[in-house]
DNA sequence: ATGTCGCCGTTTGAC
DNA sequence: ACGGCGACAT
């Protein structure tokens, strides 16, 4: 029992409520996790099954490092059997079971993004309607908002507020493509992200036996990152609930951050009128942060309007000032974070594993991995192109998929002329057609193509015909062979291992080592599986996790990396050292979230968590100009620095505070709109596009006209980290070498290589 | 049917 | 800077 002292006394009184709903509102850093673990861990050693809880979370490794600790204090045995993992994978295994209720079969396909967009892309070209109007991205993200607020198909068409946005911004056919979507992702036996929710709602809706059932068995629900959960979700739980609502929310207001994907923050703020009796826990001390950051995250979150009143604090030191850094260009904020980075992990004999470098969009990645590799840093990156939507994966997977459920229209598509045989877009077209006209999936048109008078030339058949058996032969393998074997004998007999391996160009060489590594995770499964003692280990299990998994939950054996990735990313994690770059107005607030007030105060919320990761120290940094789309921007300090009081801050010297103020920033603005000569600058911004190629690469012949070169111009007062003062006497050569020579009165001329040098420009 | 070239849009975030 | 896609050649 010595695990309550571990607690402190709100804590405890959270842990130990243990009947009725309750809510424990953890600000940042407070012990939030440590909560959950212990109140499961304690219901189990109350006698309750483990069994009958039920624990939602928000990442696979969120859940992973829960169900680990929990073993570690009642024992590894008991904590397996604990229902725990996202909303997502516990729903999609619980579908898996009432699969046929809804007219799925039991091994139905994950849909991901990548295949929802490319269904619908066919959809709209099946339609006849214009992809440039109809943007796959967009009518996805309102299906998947409708569905997030349980809207089927037909109450959307029948929905007289949402056929008059669709009209007004010139979409009056969502409702049918919604409509026309669902229709193939069910006769294909696929479910996307919001049907996992959606369907799950319908199930408990529809069949009261199968609500009664869940109701009875999960007698204990706890829920982390409650502020993150949409509509969809929120109905699950409190069906789920409804019988003895034992029921434990855990959240943080101030941490909402997933509004764009529907997220409903007054999910939080409404708990009080689903459960009137409830039991409300605090959570305000703070374990993790310096002083310093505690308070200048409470001053940044501060300046939002909605929201629950409470007081996070610590007993931690003081801590020093947070760093506000500015650089000229992207590249040099990347060296000088790198250099930091470098720096202060010798003089405070720290890991690499201690920092983390946050950013707000996944592009920004690449200029910190240019400084990390040049400085032999090492660093792990995650986010961006995951390894599960690399093609050469997405290929294998969706053999994969095509035997597990020959319905798969997007397996079939992916992969029936892969590696090539002589199948081609405009049989393919056909076969599409056809199946469309009969209103049957494709897998029954390439079976048996004569049935549906389809004219094929006769050796084009014959291929479809090979590839239907080839389908047939694996799949008569499914239910007995282990997920490894038959994984291997997928890659190589279906040719896919041979067409990687013939290719030697380094990426073709990272890709068969990519297929390497997704068979060996294939031979990991099977493994834990047996020594797991789960009965089945096929192919199709191993399908039913790969499908929700993503980049966090890969491991890797080499820990000492320096971590980047986005703040969204980072929620729930902590470093020591925090480095946020790229604090900049439009990325930083980001363009999109300006139009609104709830918006910028998610950003803002975005920023709270951002600063919040960190341990003792934080720096934030921005530069001057950034390349976005390949070419040069020039950028302004986000507000967000202004918002955090400046006592807690260490801002660069002079001007940069200035910079923030819009008087400067005219000034700032002016500066470097006359330059050199008018007519070399005018082309740049004026020129139409196609002669864009030309303009750029006079601009990169002439000195100083580069990535660096922009933000400086011969005659800048510029000042150098250890030269102090000088003035920009010359500049020469093409980005990224461009050579200043500068004139220092405190040592001289000096010849410096801008993107090593640490220069920063002064007025 | 397959391969190559040039144009286009792209980027908030992710289960 | 980059990938996807249509237009064109093979």
């Amino acid at each position: 029992m010595d695990y309550l002292n571990e607690l402190n006394e709100s804590q405890r009184a959270a842990v130990l409520h243990t009947e009725g709903p309750s809510m424990v509102i953890a600000g940042a850093g407070s012990g939030k996790t440590r909560v959950l673990t212990y109140k499961i861990a304690h219901l189990i050693q109350q006698g309750v099954d483990p069994f009958n809880i039920l624990a939602l979370t928000f990442t696979n490794k969120a859940a992973r490092e829960m169900k680990e600790r929990i073993g570690q204090i009642i024992g590894e045995a008991e904590a397996r059997n604990i229902w725990m993992g996202t909303f997502h994978s516990v729903f999609a295994r619980i579908l898996r079971f009432e699969a046929e209720k809804l007219g799925y079969p039991s091994n139905f396909t994950i849909y991901d993004t990548a295949d929802s967009k490319s269904l619908l892309k066919s959809i709209i070209k099946d339609m006849q309607l214009d992809d440039k109007i109809y943007k796959p991205g967009l009518v996805l993200g309102r299906i998947s908002a409708a569905k997030n607020n349980l809207i089927s198909p037909q109450a959307y068409k029948e929905n007289s507020d949402v056929a008059g946005e669709d009209h007004l911004s010139g979409r009056p056919k969502l409702a049918d493509i919604y409509h026309a979507y669902a229709v193939r992702c069910y006769r294909a036996g696929a479910m996307d992200f919001d049907d996992l929710l959606y369907n799950t709602n319908v199930l408990l809706r529809d069949y009261p036996d199968v609500l009664h059932k869940y109701q009875h068995k999960y007698n204990h629900i706890l829920v982390d990152e409650y502020q993150d959960t949409n509509y969809s979700q929120y109905l699950i739980v409190k069906k789920l609930a409804a019988l003895n609502e034992n029921l434990c929310v855990v959240g943080d207001d101030a941490q909402s951050i997933y509004a764009f994907r529907g997220a409903d923050i007054y999910n939080i703020l409404n708990f009080k009128k689903d459960y009137p009796d409830y039991k409300l826990f605090k959570l305000e001390q703070n374990y993790r942060s310096t002083q310093t950051i505690v308070n200048a995250a409470n001053s940044i979150i501060d300046k939002n309007k909605n929201q629950i009143k409470k007081k996070v604090w610590t007993e931690n030191e003081e801590g020093a000032a947070i760093e506000v850094k500015c650089c000229v260009s992207d590249s040099e904020e990347g060296f000088m974070v790198a250099n930091s980075i470098f720096d202060t992990q010798m003089s405070e004999q720290a890991l690499y594993s201690d920092f983390a470098i946050l950013y707000r969009t996944n592009a920004q990645s690449r200029s910190m991995e240019e400084a990390l590799r040049k400085l032999n840093i090492p660093y792990r990156i995650y986010g961006g192109l995951s390894f599960y939507q690399r093609k050469e994966i997405k290929d294998l997977l969706a053999y994969f998929r095509l035997t597990a459920n020959p319905n798969d229209e997007e397996a079939l598509k992916r992969i029936i002329n892969y590696p090539a045989r002589g199948i081609g877009a405009t049989t393919v077209d056909r076969i599409v057609a056809a199946a469309l006209e009969n209103n049957v999936a494709l897998w029954d048109i390439v079976t048996e193509p004569q049935q549906f008078n389809i004219s094929l030339r006769s050796n084009i058949a014959q291929q479809i015909q090979g590839f239907v058996s080839m389908i047939r032969g694996f799949r008569n393998q499914l239910a007995t062979a282990s997920a490894y074997d038959l994984g291997h004998l997928i890659a190589s007999s279906s040719g896919l291992l041979r067409d990687l391996h013939a290719d030697k160009t380094p990426e073709g060489v990272s890709r068969y080592e990519n297929i390497q590594e997704l068979l060996n995770g294939l031979k990991n499964f099977t493994e834990q599986a047996i020594a797991d003692g789960r009965e089945s280990h096929t192919l199709s299990d191993f399908l039913i996790d790969v499908a929700l998994l993503t980049d966090a939950d890969q491991q890797d054996d080499d820990n000492n990396k320096v971590t980047l990735m986005t703040i969204h990313a980072a929620k729930g994690l902590e470093f020591p050292y925090i480095y946020v770059v790229g604090m900049e107005e439009n990325l930083f607030p980001s363009q999109m979230a300006l139009e609104s007030r709830s918006g910028l105060e998610e950003e803002r919320r975005l920023f709270y968590v951002a600063l919040t990761r960190a341990e003792k120290r934080a720096m934030l940094s921005y530069a001057l100009s950034r390349y976005k789309w390949g070419n040069l921007q020039r950028c302004e300090p986000s507000r967000f620095i202004d918002d955090i009081d400046e006592k807690y801050l260490n801002l660069p010297p002079k001007q940069q505070s200035s910079f923030a103020h819009s008087e400067t920033r005219s000034a700032f603005g002016t500066k470097y709109r006359p330059r050199t000569s008018p007519e070399a600058e005018q082309p740049k911004s004026f020129e139409p596009r196609k002669n864009l190629k030309k303009v750029q690469s006079n601009m990169a012949s002439a000195p100083g006209d580069n990535a660096l070169g922009l933000a400086l111009a011969v005659g800048d007062e510029v000042e150098h980290e250890r030269f102090g003062k000088g003035k920009v006497l010359q500049l020469e050569g093409k980005s990224p070498d461009t050579k200043a020579t500068v004139f220092f009165p405190a040592v001289g001329q000096k010849q410096l290589l801008l993107r090593f040098a640490r220069l920063r420009l002064l007025n």
